[in-house]
DNA sequence: ATTTTTAGTTAGATAGTCTAACTAAAGTTA
DNA sequence: TAACTTTAGTTAGACTATCTAACTAAAAAT
């Protein structure tokens, strides 16, 4: 007895080609247009069929970005595993150049994950699968960030110069990530990890146009600054 | 004869409360229930009348969006001006600031300013008003950056060890805006601005509430380092 | 006083989301 | 195998959106 019976390959194939249609008009078409009527023109069948594989609009929309984020995710683990484990700078590098590599690849989706923006903490439950493979992305960095730390860390702030409010936030992250990072590092993470990310968002939202056709130098630089503050020796590309 | 006819003068008013009422329904029932009929409903008109303003919903929606540049830079205009000419450093902190505490203040407005995003620069006609406020509304930094130059030039890398594409993207720019500053300032013009509005970005769009609720001490380090970056004493708020 | 312009109207074409009621096929069980 | 249940699809339709067309009434210009 296979676990899964023919019936579910099929649904599952069909959730599949869903995505994958919906994918495929929000490339050509932009984002206006992927609509469930579209979808099931595309495929063939009627309109309220769709709703048998997504309750509603919404939800469509959320399996679709869920799917960016793995995307991503696995190009950024690929990336940074083309390097030996020992290897941290390299291996840091070469995930942020695929991040990079896949946003401006995919500029679309990687918009279209920024524009329906994760709905503050408290909207979205925690164990929607958005939510969950929206923080398997970030970990990635993470992750990075804490091997690094364990075996090599990087210098941090003192925590008591920090102002009180902010250490006690970083005091229930460190917390939550179960205590990988302390507080103080989990501030340099996420300095790290605004700089990266603020950046891509600015470039793919074309919020850089007005000065820039090609991003990449400023990318660069911004990877020599991370590995500045990570005390690793910045690497060009190549 | 008054230069603008009475009937000009409703128009304009009729305009005004259009773009009222649709900020108003951004604010209390999100990006999706901007639509021209309800608008129309809650201005007691017919659906149509509207047309008698805006063309379609995109160019209501640009003229909205064109409204928030406006105001976000008037305001910033004002932090800046609250203290006298000469004082660089407390005017472009107070501007930032500013820039920030409008965006948090007015969260739904600085989404939708991203979240629209400036379609790429090819794109969007010069000419139009959504471009013309972007533009004003990134001159206020850029203003103040060229002020500082003049009269207390800030440290900038040598041109010649920046990467030679990228070079060539500073100087067209520089001599875009009228070499008000030499290719390796608008370098750190470039790069103080992606800081300041990434970071911006990031929390706007709700991608820091995994680990921040408030992101203030980081806006204000990220202050530090803009001051660092141009030679300035930070100075913290109040 | 007549004409033109303008701001509004209603009716309707087209296209979306989504529900309801139904059908046919596939899988399950007596 | 026959009857039953579940599932994937169908069509019809209610509702809402954008936007056009054709019309009306009021205001402005002549």
């Amino acid at each position: 007895m296979s676990p899964v019976s023919r019936r579910e390959k099929l649904r599952q194939d069909t959730l599949r080609e869903i995505r994958a249609v919906a994918r495929e008009l929000l490339r050509s078409e932009g984002p206006a247009a992927v609509t469930i009527n579209a979808i099931a023109r595309q495929m063939g069948m009627s309109g309220p069929a769709v709703y048998r594989y997504y309750a509603n609009h919404e939800e469509l929309i959320e399996a679709v970005t869920a799917d960016f984020y793995r995307e991503l995710t696995v190009e950024m683990e690929a990336a940074r595993d083309t390097h030996p484990p020992g290897e941290h700078r390299d291996r840091l590098l070469s995930s942020c150049r695929a991040l990079r590599a896949w946003a401006v690849r995919h500029r679309p989706e990687f918009r279209w994950v920024f524009a329906s923006p994760v709905p503050s903490r408290a909207a979205l439950q925690p164990d929607s699968p958005l939510h969950l493979a929206g923080c398997e992305f970030g970990q990635v960095f993470l992750d990075q960030l804490v091997e690094l730390w364990k075996t090599r860390p990087f210098p941090v702030p003192e925590l008591h110069r920090l102002p009180p409010a902010h250490r006690e936030q970083l005091q229930a992250y460190s917390r939550e990530i179960g205590h990988a990072l302390p507080p103080e590092a989990a501030h340099v993470f996420l300095t790290c990890w605004i700089r990266l990310y603020g950046m891509l968002c600015m470039e793919v939202l074309n919020q850089l146009d007005f000065a820039c056709s090609d991003v990449e130098p400023l990318f660069e630089e911004c990877l020599r600054e991370l590995c500045g503050m990570l005390a690793l020796a910045y690497a060009p590309p190549g």
